[in-house]
RNA sequence: GAUCUCGUAGCUCAGUUGGAUAGAGCAUCUGCCUUCUAAGCAGACGGUCAGGGGUUCGAAUCCCUUCGGGAUCACCA
């Protein structure tokens, strides 16, 4: 709510008073944006007022609005449709709130350290093999929310849990040794993380056919899936790690780092980055430890047979089993670690962000309680940023069937793309190679980073690899191209002086801009509290829309009239930033021409 | 079986704590480049908000129910 509703709302409570002599009670004074179609940029909803004041709604409507309208000076007119109060504001208003934003050097975002910090975790992959779509909606969704805690105040650590340990990546380096020929990314010109997943389905298909060998000599599915040679033989591996054996760890060491070297490549063209990495290998033991002191502390209880669990049927959960039998860690106790580890390496931390898909819902909310219950009140402001699938036109991507999207070749044949598009239009092309390059770059990643953002992150949603990402309509490339449009602008326009528009009538396309504009605070506060990029999307769009609007109907280096140059000039420099800015919050850079 | 989630135009998606005639983009069709970048603007077409019931001044939104999709409920991660 800003300081204009905040006055009207104030001021209907004093026509309470004075027109009926009752008392409204704040939460009987709603506001809605005014819909386009009516006049006015603010709306009164004035049925929950009807019958405090026994009287009918257009009546009360005309009431309230008269009463306004004399009241507050920034109100210049109303009307009154069925139960709205349609309120218009003085063009002195906007004028006013224009100036405002001008002022302010970055304008929309909070000031910086002003809110405490927030960890968000994001990516976190397995080892075994490379990146694919769903980790592009993860690791865009977890930076824009990054970004957006950022601009709303927050100091911000971005994290991830990289998951190097365990049975996945001991069966890619089991396959390797066995018929790896030693290739290595240099033999072969290979990514790391490639290579060491192109053994990660050698495995699987060896690990196949053992099974169905098996079970044509008799055995059952299970005992076959137990007993197949190659699965006995990494789990083996997995133990002599455990142990340290030093040839183990070595090979364990040299995949890992391969495949980190290929990830490293890939989230640079992703345009992610973390400001620590915690690794499995290392945080394992330490929930071990902590689920001995909650042990100790009657926190946790251990059954019979050894095995330590946590009662959470009082929070409406069931028992959750924190350490197996044998005494080793499961895939909570591995979070518990991690979790405190995080709390102790930056005390200040308020909260975490998790940004895990919602298959892990009911995970996290274990995590969270056991959190609270071993006593870390952060873990109120914790939060699962859950996310659903991306699904294909054949539905969920199994890597087992060959149906990833490799996030490398979606980004390669985004700028592909790009560059089709752009070469028919040949306005690039007296750019150099290396600048068109990263023209298409930038131009291919914000289609695929507004389609994956714009969504609303809970929702499954569907990509269609037939029909290529849209660079026409709500999409990055749009919003890119109105951006490109203001900074043409603003070079054109050479050493224009600017004068004070003071005075000047504002028709409705800049009036719309102005209205457009001073709304980029909301959009943030509203993403950064519902932790939703779409939010920030939505808002960029329809900014964009608005400029597009304003720059078809008004000329702008072309007016005449000094003041009102100024003013367009000034409406065009900062829809051209509010645009980069709002963009730069889901993570895509603007091009200085397309 | 239990719990959660989703179902809105041919397709992809918006739709605030319940509010006005349910909105965008794509696709299809019409106009607009001798004028600041037409990756644009203006317009047309397109809906039983899955079905049924309820709550009330008012329901896509809240409650119940049926149908349909997805997920979760391991001493897997």
């Amino acid at each position: 709510m800003n300081s204009m509703q905040e006055l009207i709302k104030q001021t209907v409570i004093k026509a309470g008073q004075s027109l009926f002599g009752v008392d409204f009670p704040e939460t009987s004074i709603q506001f809605q944006a005014t819909r386009k179609e009516f006049d006015g940029d603010i709306t009164l909803v004035v049925f929950p007022l009807t019958k405090l004041t026994q009287s009918k709604p257009e009546e009360l409507g005309e009431k309230l609005g008269a009463f306004l309208v004399q009241e507050i000076e920034a109100l210049t007119a109303f009307n009154v449709v069925k139960g709205f109060l349609n309120l218009v504001y003085t063009d002195g208003f906007w004028m006013k709130s224009l100036e405002g934003m001008v002022k302010q050097p970055d304008w929309g975002k909070s000031p910086k350290d002003s809110r405490p910090r927030m960890m968000v975790e994001y990516s976190s992959p397995n080892t075994n093999k490379p990146l694919h779509l769903g980790h592009l909606r993860n690791n865009f969704l977890g930076y824009s929310v990054s970004q957006i805690l950022e601009a709303f105040g927050h100091k911000v650590t971005k994290v991830q849990i990289i998951n190097d340990r365990g049975i996945h990546i001991c069966k890619s380096m089991y396959a390797w040794l066995k018929s790896g020929r030693n290739e290595t990314p240099e033999s072969t010109g290979m990514k790391g993380d490639k290579l060491v997943g192109k053994y990660y389905v050698e495995f699987d298909l060896q690990y196949k056919a053992e099974i169905k060998e098996l079970m044509a000599t008799g055995s059952s599915e299970d005992e076959a899936k137990q007993q197949a040679p190659s699965i006995l033989a990494a789990q083996e591996m997995l133990r002599q790690w455990e142990e340290g054996n030093e040839e183990v760890v070595s090979l364990w060491k040299k995949m890992n780092q391969w495949v980190y070297a290929g990830f490293d490549v890939t989230y640079a063209r992703m345009g992610v980055s973390f400001d620590k990495l915690y690794f499995e290998s290392e945080t394992y033991l330490k929930g071990k430890e902590e689920v001995e002191k909650g042990l100790a502390n009657g926190v946790f209880f251990k059954k019979d047979d050894g095995s330590v669990w946590i009662d959470l049927t009082e929070e409406g959960l069931d028992q959750k089993a924190v350490l197996r039998r044998d005494g080793t860690a499961m895939y909570v106790t591995q979070d518990i670690g991690t979790a405190i580890l995080r709390f102790e390496d930056y005390p200040d931390t308020a909260g975490q962000i998790y940004t895990v898909g919602n298959e892990q819902e009911y995970h996290f909310k274990v995590l969270f309680k056991i959190l609270k219950k071993l006593g870390w009140t952060q873990s109120d402001a914790c939060h699962h940023l859950s996310y659903g699938m991306v699904e294909l036109p054949e539905g969920k991507m199994k890597s087992r069937e060959g149906t990833v999207v490799d996030a490398d070749d979606l980004m390669e044949s985004m700028a592909t793309e790009s560059r089709l598009v752009a070469d028919e239009q040949g306005k690039l092309s007296d750019l150099t190679e290396d600048e068109k390059k990263d023209t298409y770059d930038i131009i291919g990643m914000s289609a695929l980073k507004y389609f994956l953002l714009r969504v609303d992150p809970k929702k499954n949603m569907m990509f269609n690899p037939q029909e290529s990402i849209d660079f026409n309509g709500n999409t990055g490339p749009f919003i890119q191209y109105a951006y490109v449009r203001t900074q043409s602008i603003l070079r054109r326009a050479g050493d224009f002086k600017m004068e004070s528009w003071n005075g000047v009538d504002i028709n409705e396309w800049e009036r719309n801009l102005i209205k457009c504009l001073s709304a980029y605070p909301n959009a943030i506060e509203e993403a950064a509290s519902k932790y939703d990029p779409s939010v920030v999307a939505a808002f960029a769009y329809e900014l964009t829309k608005t400029f597009n609007s304003f720059y078809q109907q008004c000329s702008i280096l072309k007016e005449e009239n000094a003041a009102l140059k100024s003013l367009r000039m000034e409406l065009t420099a900062l829809s051209g930033q509010c645009i980069a800015s709002s963009m730069q919050l889901l993570g895509i850079e603007m091009p200085t021409r397309m």
